[in-house]
DNA sequence: TTCTTTAATGTCAGGGGATT
DNA sequence: AATCCCCTGACATTAAAGAA
């Protein structure tokens, strides 16, 4: 449905996003919420005058390991002092440049701009302007993206204006998701607000307990958690069926429960602590049984 | 053409993980 | 406490399509 005549595919960069101002001989990299992050990105002293005029740019601020694959764990981290991983500014839109603004101009267009601005930019060392896919559709983007060890792959429409802010459906975005099946081993209470279950604390089958894999919330909703939650209050135990210690702020108010119910859950693999990343709930597995899931991933 | 229904689009709140 | 990155579903609004 995504055609290469209405759509351009781009690699999809995982990290925060940002917009670099470029004025008066000045850089400023701004955060979504609007915070400062030019602190973030050494080495830029030399932008505006490699630039030349004024500009506005959309960005990813990205950090990339050894292998130039985007870690998002490390951006955080680089503040603590200890691991000093390199920071790099991926430029992919081009909003407002030499007094005039592109916002309502279509994205066909911004990217013209910018490719006429990516010879100056690249020569700045923290600098990436990413190319545009060569692929005639979605799942050829998407199959590029995976040899290259990106998270996804994002489309955009070609006539498209620039919608600050706000999400908007001229990018689609394409991640590649992974569907893992888990023992539901306890749960916890929603806000005042929300009745029933908050989130479930899922694990797989390590020797006779659960390894647990974190928490999973989104997804939780509806028909389906009336009758988790039916069916948990049922399975009520008192202790733990997950191997170790789980910190505080899980175990304060967590409810046990017998490790009964397997659920399907989609995801974005695992974090470096070993929990899932973006878990959301796809729905019950009536037909499995804990005993049927393998250990380990 | 105009009115009504339907589909697409946008907004929001509540879940997740992580770090300082 | 913040901050950042998300995903999902409910609801409201808007745009498009069908019927009269």
């Amino acid at each position: 449905r995504l055609t290469a005549a209405a759509w351009a595919f781009e690699l999809k960069w995982d990290g925060y996003r940002a917009l670099v101002g470029v004025v008066g001989g000045e850089v400023r990299i701004t955060s979504r919420g609007g915070h400062d992050l030019t602190d973030r990105v050494p080495g830029l002293e030399a932008l505006p005058g490699e630039l030349g005029v004024d500009a506005v740019l959309d960005a990813e601020l990205v950090a990339l390991g050894e292998d130039g694959r985007a870690r998002f764990g490390a951006l955080a981290a680089r503040e603590a002092g200890g691991e000093d991983v390199p920071v790099s500014l991926v430029v992919f839109d081009a909003l407002w440049v030499d007094g005039t603004s592109l916002l309502r101009t279509r994205w066909e267009r911004r990217r013209e701009v910018l490719d006429e601005l990516a010879p100056r930019l690249r020569r700045l060392d923290p600098v990436i302007v990413p190319e545009v896919l060569e692929a005639d559709s979605g799942a050829e983007a998407l199959d590029l993206a995976r040899e290259q060890g990106a998270e996804g792959v994002v489309a955009k429409k070609r006539d498209s204006s620039y919608r600050p802010g706000r999400r908007t459906t001229g990018w689609v975005k394409e991640k590649f998701w992974t569907s893992t099946e888990v023992v539901v081993g306890g749960w916890r209470p929603g806000r005042s607000g929300s009745r029933g279950l908050g989130s479930l604390l899922v694990g797989v089958p390590d020797g006779d307990r659960l390894a647990y894999l974190g928490r999973v919330g989104s997804g939780l909703t509806g028909a389906v958690a009336d009758e988790l939650a039916d069916e948990l209050d049922g399975l009520a135990r008192k202790r733990s069926p997950f191997r170790g210690e789980l910190g505080r702020d899980v175990t304060r108010d967590a409810r046990w429960v017998l490790p009964r119910i397997v659920v399907e859950v989609r995801h974005h693999g695992l974090t470096d602590h070993g929990h899932l990343r973006h878990p959301s709930l796809r729905g019950i597995r009536r037909d499995k049984l804990p005993g049927d899931l393998t250990t380990g991933s």
